[in-house]
DNA sequence: CGCGTTTACGTCGTTCGTAACGATA
DNA sequence: TATCGTTACGAACGACGTAAACGCG
C-alpha cells in the first residue's frame, strides 16, 4: 500500500469510476493507474470495485471502508504538505513581480494575501511600473513575472491571458454623456479625456482609434493610475478612460459606460520569458490569479511540449461592478 | 513523502531518537533509515530533528507537527491492514492445530477467539490428540502445528517454548497430604495416583522419578484430560497429578501443591517442521500465544538464518491460580 | 576506543510510459 | 465503431543492503 495508490483510488472514486478521466486529472497515464489499483487490490486480498465486465460500477463493501481510511490518510498528508510550504526555509523563496499600479492595487492583493498565508517565508517584491517598463524588467531578468494589459500579447515572450476587459468611460453620474443612447468616439471627442499616461501616448490604441475616425483627441490629463483618474473626473477635468478593475463600490457617484463598441478589447497578460522555469511561487501565484489555466500544462509548455493544453475553461471577462454600470434605456 | 518514511520517523521518535534501535525494531538497516529520513527532511524543506552534532536530541518545532499527522496516517493505514485481514477471501486460509485436550480447553480458546475476530474467513481445524499422536500428525503433514508439553523439546522438529509449568499434586482440601510441610515422592508413593494416560505410560518421567527413588508407583487411574482427573480426585480415587493450566477458579474445593522439587519442569512447545513456511495464520497464532517471541525472527530462522534471535523476553511460567495454591506454613 | 551517524556504491525491485490488444456499449 | 480497461514490454528511477569513513563521548 502506497500513498499514490490511495491517491489513485480516491481520484477514480471522485471522477465517477472512470479510470481514464482520473488519470488525466492526476497527470498520469491510464495503464499506470489501472495497474496500481490492481496491485492494491491484490495486496488487500479483496476487490475494491464492483465490476461489471471491465467497467467499474462502484465500490465493493470493503472497498468503501478502505476509501474512508484513505481519505483520512490523504487529508493528513495534505496537512503535511501545508507544513512543508509554511516552514520551508525556502531555497530562493523570492517572487519578483513587475506590474502596473492598477493591478497592484485592485487585482493582486487577494492573491498575494493568499500566497503569504500559504507561504509565510516567501519574500514578495512588487515593483510598480508601466507596461513597457515591466516587460523590459522581465527581459532583463529584473523580475520573475510581468503582469501587463494590452489588446495583443507582447511578442517574443510567453504570455498567458488572465482575463479580458473593456475600457470604461467614466463621468459624473449626471453628466450629459451618461444619458446618451449611443456613446461613440464623436461624443467623446467633444470632451477632454483623462487616462493613463501609457494609453494617451502617441501610437497607442486610443489615438489610433480617433485617428481612424478622423476625430481630434483632446487630452485633459494623463496620470499614472486609476485612482487619480477618478479624482480628476470628479474635479470636472474631463471624461475618464480607465480599466474596470479600478472601479470600486464607493464610486457610486460616477457613471461607467463600456467602450466595447469603439475600442478594442483589452487583455491582462501573465508574462514569462520563453523557457523560464516555473518556480513553486510562480505556480502558486498563477493558480490564484487564473483558475482557468492548468499550471501543470503551462509548465509542460515551457519545457517545450507544444501538445500540452493549458486551458481548463474560457478566459474570464472582468466586468465593472454592477451598481456602477450605467446603461441608458433605449 | 512515503508511508515507510513516516514509519521510520515514528519508530525513531518512539525508540528515543536512536536510529540504530529504530532500524532493529523495524527489521531494517540503519543506513537505510538514515537516508530515508534525510530524504524526507529534504522534501519537507526543514529539519525534523533537533540535532547536536550527529546525534538526535529531539524533534524540531515543525517536526512535532509532522509526527502528529504521521501518527494519524499510520493509524489509518493500520485500520486498512485490519480490513485486509478481515475481508481477504483467503488463499489457503486454513489452520490445522493438533494438541492435547488441556491446551484445547484451557489455553487456546482466548487465542483462537482473537484469531477468528481478526480473520473471520480463516478455517481453524483443532484436532485433539495425545502428545505423541500430535507430533506424528505434524510429521505426516496432517496438521500445521502441534502444541505439546514435555520436559525437553521433541527431537528432529523445530520447537518453540510457549511457557514453563510445574506439575501439580491435586487432592481434597482437607486431605492429610495438603498439610504436610514437605511433599515428596515418598508421601505420594503411599497413595494411588490419577493422571494423564501419557504421563503414566511406562518410561514417562513420572515412572522414572519413582524408579530412581526406589519407590513404588501406584496407579489409581489414567485418564485423557485434566477435567477427568479432577472428577476422580473428588471421588476419592487418589492424588491427581496434572498441569496447572487445567485448574480453574471453581476448583476451590481442591488443594494444588507444586511438585517442582520432585519432578522435572515441563514446557509447552509450539512445534513446527524444520523449514516449514510460517503462514500468516501461523504467525498470528504464535503472536497471540507467545508475546515473548519475535515471529519475524522465527520466520528468518525457519528460512535458515541461524543468527536471528527469536526471544524478545524470557519464556513465561504458568502458575496455578493463586487461590488454589496450597502452601503450608512452615 | 566504541558507539552511532553519515557517505559511497552496487544491485535489485518497482513504477511509469508507450504500444498493442480486448471487451463492451 | 468508438471508448474504456487490460496486458506486455522497456527504460529509468528509487530503495535497500554492504562496506567504509567520520564524529563524538
Amino acid at each position: 500500500m502506497t500513498l499514490s495508490q490511495l491517491r489513485y483510488l480516491i481520484a477514480v472514486v471522485d471522477q465517477g469510476f472512470n479510470i481514464t478521466q482520473a488519470a488525466q486529472s492526476l497527470h498520469a497515464t491510464q495503464p499506470g493507474l489501472s495497474k496500481q489499483l490492481k496491485q492494491l487490490e491484490q495486496w488487500l486480498g479483496f476487490e475494491l470495485f464492483a465490476r461489471r465486465g471491465k467497467t467499474l460500477e462502484g465500490l465493493s463493501e470493503p472497498g468503501a471502508l478502505v476509501v474512508e481510511q484513505a481519505r483520512q490518510m490523504l487529508a493528513a498528508a495534505e496537512r503535511v504538505r501545508a507544513l512543508r510550504a509554511s516552514y520551508a526555509q525556502d531555497q530562493g523563496g523570492e517572487l519578483r513581480i513587475a506590474t502596473t499600479a492598477t493591478q497592484a492595487r485592485h487585482v493582486l492583493p487577494a492573491a498575494i494575501a493568499q500566497l503569504r498565508r500559504d507561504w509565510p517565508s516567501l519574500r514578495i517584491q512588487l515593483t510598480p511600473a508601466e507596461d513597457e517598463a515591466a516587460l523590459a524588467a522581465l527581459e532583463a531578468n529584473a523580475c520573475d513575472v510581468a503582469i501587463v494589459s494590452a489588446a495583443e500579447p507582447p511578442s517574443g515572450l510567453y504570455a498567458l491571458p488572465l482575463y479580458h476587459w473593456e475600457r470604461q468611460a467614466l463621468m459624473d453620474i449626471d453628466h450629459p454623456l451618461a444619458g446618451v443612447p449611443q456613446l461613440g468616439l464623436s461624443e467623446l471627442s467633444a470632451h477632454p479625456l483623462v487616462s493613463y499616461t501609457s494609453a494617451l501616448r502617441p501610437g497607442a490604441s486610443l489615438e489610433q482609434a480617433f485617428g481612424a475616425a478622423g476625430l481630434p483627441l483632446r487630452v485633459g490629463m494623463s496620470v499614472s493610475d486609476g485612482d487619480l483618474i477618478k479624482t480628476y473626473v470628479r474635479a470636472g477635468i474631463g471624461i475618464g478612460i480607465l480599466a474596470p478593475m479600478a472601479l470600486r463600490p464607493e464610486d457610486g457617484d460616477l457613471a461607467a459606460r463600456s467602450l466595447q463598441s469603439v475600442l478594442p478589447r483589452m487583455t491582462t497578460w501573465f508574462v514569462l520569458r520563453p523557457q523560464q522555469t516555473l518556480t513553486r511561487a510562480l505556480t502558486a501565484l498563477l493558480d490564484h490569479l487564473a483558475p482557468h489555466l492548468d499550471s501543470w500544462a503551462v509548465r509542460q509548455q515551457l519545457l517545450g511540449d507544444p501538445a500540452a493544453v493549458a486551458f481548463k475553461s474560457k478566459v474570464p471577462e472582468w466586468k465593472p461592478m454592477r451598481g456602477l454600470v450605467h446603461e441608458p434605456r433605449d
